[in-house]
DNA sequence: TTGTTGAATCGATGTTCATCAATATAGACT
DNA sequence: AGTCTATATTGATGAACATCGATTCAACAA
């Protein structure tokens, strides 16, 4: 038995389940692409709001695949959206990735 | 890089650059199969190390399937592999995974 | 209504990858 | 030597996905 006497619940206790397996997998398959690790750490980065008009230039993709993206980010629930008039504004959910952040902690 | 003690520094101070959202794409991308999260589980949970054919059992996936996972989770540095007689054991590298739980905490 | 602008959708393409059967390799035992 | 057992590799297949061009949709302005 080891003498850590710290967190962790999930990875140190007991082995994830299959089912947890497989929803926290989707989490990570949505972080596991960079461009849209970023779009997230753009849009994380800015407590107000970003306008996707925004962050579009910055990743250096088509409007259609950074749509994608957003798409992705905002059907995980990382990113809530909102629309202002002509524009379309992203932010981040604060505790999305909680569950997935207990598990790394362990580690 | 640094093992930070406070939360956050990555995501609410300034947003990702290409080549670390680039690195920790991959580190989410070995995470993000639900068989090598469990894998990755089971092994953590075991403090002494696993043995690979312990493990296989677990996770209905054929021996070359398994191999393969295990292969991907110890070439990103998350497993150690040590060989003992006839059998490989593996053990979980504790802070493998630092850098990427530090990203998430912040959110 | 017409035009303009920002964002989403459609359709297609090329790549990556999880999976398995078959085979190969490596160690232990006789 | 040969045999058994545990793990790795090879090759192939099907599915998922990132990407973009073309198009469509939505909101505003004239």
């Amino acid at each position: 038995m080891s003498a850590t006497a710290t967190c962790c619940p999930p990875l140190n206790e007991s082995a994830l389940t299959e089912p947890a397996a497989d929803r926290l997998a989707e989490v990570f398959a949505v972080l596991a692409d960079p461009v849209r690790l970023r779009l997230f750490s753009l849009i994380a980065t800015r407590p107000g709001g970003t306008c996707a008009c925004d962050v579009g230039d910055l990743v250096d993709r088509s409007q259609p695949t950074v749509s994608h993206h957003l798409k992705v980010l905002h059907g995980a629930g990382l990113v809530d959206r909102e629309r202002r008039g002509r524009w379309i504004w992203y932010e981040a959910r604060t505790g999305a990735l909680s569950e997935a952040a207990a598990l790394l902690d362990c580690c």
